[in-house]
DNA sequence: TATTGTTATACTCTATAACTATA
DNA sequence: TATAGTTATAGAGTATAACAATA
């Protein structure tokens, strides 16, 4: 309606025949993964952020605030938050450290450790259900060619710029 | 420093011996393929969001606002508050629509579309820098993967969530 | 003096609902 | 009454600095 313009009809796509740009097109997949990932741990009562301290105090019982803040690159004012928010669902505990009366050292509670394994299952089955298509080989390329760009990028192994930011 | 937990020395890593899934390593490369753009886009005096928005006037001009922001899936009052910025800069102008009173057709300026093709220019660069140590065939490995990963997520292809969160 | 955890504050983003002027 | 653009407002998220207790 009323756009008297040369443009035929609808509105053109803002991409030629032969599609996004590669690295357009892997923003895009990047973050669709992500979104997958917080709706598959939701069930569980976890947000992406409380999940990777969660997973972060199991394999370190007993770490601080900071150093785990430290880890996952978390600001220590974060932290309180995070960790305040996993205490009051009874997934975590603060308990005082023996040696330095500061530090609150952080320990997986029952419920915790049961929460976890829960969300680690359903991480596990997405995981199949979003490279499901896909054989073991092309996973593996995958996995190669994303390592490759991840240098190019200049990524730390194992680092999320924008984990917890949405 | 007083740990004393049995964990020998300093912090366990998150992942085991073969990496992290491959949910993640996608989710983190996304991220990072994003923040550099943004980072190349900078120079040209845009965000990625502007970017998309200048893009899709300049391939439909004197489109609407709303039809723009339905385009790139921008509410309405974000959609004023992305031209205002743009009009700032002098890229974009609001004209007078001659048969509909209630709508601003949008323009690219002179200036607009200097600034588009340099940013387009930085945009294919950065493709280069990134993806450059990918052959051509496993450039286009890479993009059958993400494409089959990007229908196993239910994404529309060429759209984002999440390309202005950050 | 430095460090741990905490609180307070400001700033950005985003989502929603009004409001106006046109249709 | 419905629509295009605008404004206002509230909520989340993030980043920073200040603070008390302890080292």
């Amino acid at each position: 309606m009323g756009d008297g313009r040369s443009t035929p009809r609808g509105r053109q796509s803002p991409f030629g025949a032969d599609g996004p740009p590669l690295g357009f097109l892997l923003a895009s997949v990047g973050f669709g993964t992500a979104y997958r990932f917080r709706e598959v741990l939701a069930p569980s009562g976890m947000q992406p952020r409380e999940f990777a301290v969660l997973r972060q105090v199991a394999t370190n019982e007993g770490i601080s605030q900071q150093a785990c803040g430290a880890a996952l690159k978390v600001a220590p004012s974060q932290m309180v938050a995070l960790v305040d928010d996993l205490e009051g669902k009874g997934f975590i505990e603060r308990r005082p450290d023996a040696t330095d009366r500061r530090v609150r050292a952080l320990h997986v509670t029952a419920r915790g450790k049961r929460a976890l394994a829960t969300a680690f299952e359903a991480a596990m089955q997405n995981e199949e259900g979003v490279f499901g298509s896909l054989t073991k080989a092309e996973r593996a390329e995958l996995r190669r060619l994303l390592q490759a760009v991840a240098v190019a990028l200049d990524l730390e192994p194992g680092q999320h710029p924008g984990m917890g930011q949405d």
